[in-house]
DNA sequence: CGCTAGGTTGAATACGCTCAAAGATCGTGG
DNA sequence: CCACGATCTTTGAGCGTATTCAACCTAGCG
């Protein structure tokens, strides 16, 4: 277990990326300051929100989408406890998508300000912040491959196993099993699927043992197979500590 | 026409949104220092890369995709001028995914010590560096949304009109038309769909009069009709100064 | 002139969609 | 505590969009 353990799940996900300073870990969770709770099915942002601040979950799930015509509706990607939705929020001045709780979502906003005294004061925190905005978009470049270019199977695979590790990171599941908060309806909208198509992908990977579903919690008995099924490498993912140029030119400032 | 238009891509894609100063103009075009130009299907950044510096590409197409088995293969986006390729590439150390040039490509590497430093002493440049994210992250989200949710026909088209828009940003298309320097096979692969059915959809889009195809050249005679059919609004390419808030945040620095 | 990469077209197939109806599950109020 | 309604899940049948396979055409280039 990390020293971090019991501190916010931003501090978590980062610390497995580079050793935290008593003072950097202070810096991050004053980011913190402003959390609210909100039921689930609020809408954090919609499209066409004006200059929105950035936000860090803290606690449960909420959703990136975009709706189109005849009620077509495609999710973006899931945010879970340590991501930070919007990071450039503040440059933005009319947001392009839509953003949603689907459980009961604990969540910190922090100034636009905070972030450019950050960059300034503190580089390594800028640096990380940097890390997590670059994992964000591997994340997204995953769902974009996902979408385009595997089966539905795959697809399902694909997405049941990176939602795994990310809740890993942030020590939101088990070793196998993790709480799934979602319809089958959201997941189809992820995986740009029907709703129809995604209960008979799931009972099928069900019938060849890969998952266990059972009142909102999956479990992968087997991750390799999993895995293997899925074309599913963690890569993008996984990252245990910055690029030693990197870290030389921190120590230099 | 801008006062910057003989200047580099980046510069004018940035002067849309905020006013640069002589300095600032001067900072942006130092990171253009040590440029390359590249032979057509060269790989900048293969998948698997240790500790990539960051890009700006300064002439030119390219595209960054993932390979996966039996031959298929999925471009994330493309890179056109003005582009930063892996604006923290500097901070991941394993590239996952690859990067190749299309056509003949100027492109110019930057240190990462130098975004830090700019950051750290120009912080109207680090909000803009910032916002140059933001919309590539958008740019990216619109590509999950037409691939998961948009028919063939839609998905095509919205993806002209928005390397339409990408290109008059950085002066290099004109008000209809611009240069396409894509085989049909690497559509598909952006598409998510097949070579043959990326033919029969631009034959539709031609027979429909929403297209002109000629040698490498594409002409949209009527986007306002284009943009009906592909349900393409534009707003997630478009802004044009920074908001109002962080206007004075800058100011107070 | 002939080679090669890319574009075009047809026919058969398949994967995933739509429509429709029936079963679970869960929260809520009687 | 049970009944009801709402939401979500499951299954079947038929259809349609996009795929695959295969052949042929075209343009550019050595």
């Amino acid at each position: 277990m990390s020293r971090f353990a019991a501190s916010s799940p931003l501090v978590r996900k980062l610390s497995a990326v580079a050793d935290l300073s008593n003072d950097e870990v202070a810096r991050l969770e004053d980011l913190h300051r402003h959390p609210r709770t909100l039921p689930p099915g609020s809408e954090l942002v919609a499209e066409g929100d004006r200059h929105e601040a950035s936000m860090i979950v803290v606690e449960g799930w909420a959703y990136r989408y975009k709706v189109l015509s005849n009620g077509r509706q495609q999710v973006i990607n899931f945010l879970l406890p340590g991501d930070i939705v919007g990071p450039f929020a503040s440059v933005i001045d009319v947001a392009d998508h839509s953003v949603a709780a689907i459980t009961s979502l604990r969540i910190a906003t922090f100034e636009p300000a905070s972030i450019l005294e950050l960059f300034a004061t503190c580089p390594r925190i800028g640096v990380l912040y940097g890390w997590a905005v670059g994992r964000d978009e591997a994340i997204l470049s995953e769902q974009v491959v996902r979408v385009g270019r595997r089966s539905a199977f795959e697809r399902t695979a694909h997405l049941l196993l990176e939602l795994l590790r990310r809740l890993q990171h942030v020590n939101a599941a088990g070793v196998q099993s993790f709480e799934l908060p979602l319809t089958q309806d959201l997941l189809a909208d992820a995986l740009g699927l029907s709703t129809v198509h995604v209960n008979r992908t799931l009972r099928r990977l069900r019938d060849e043992g890969l998952l266990v579903l059972s009142r909102g919690w999956v479990r992968i008995p087997d991750i390799e197979r999993l895995q293997q099924a899925a074309e599913f490498t963690p890569d993008y993912l996984e990252q245990d500590s910055l690029p030693e140029e990197t870290q030389a030119e921190l120590d230099k400032l």
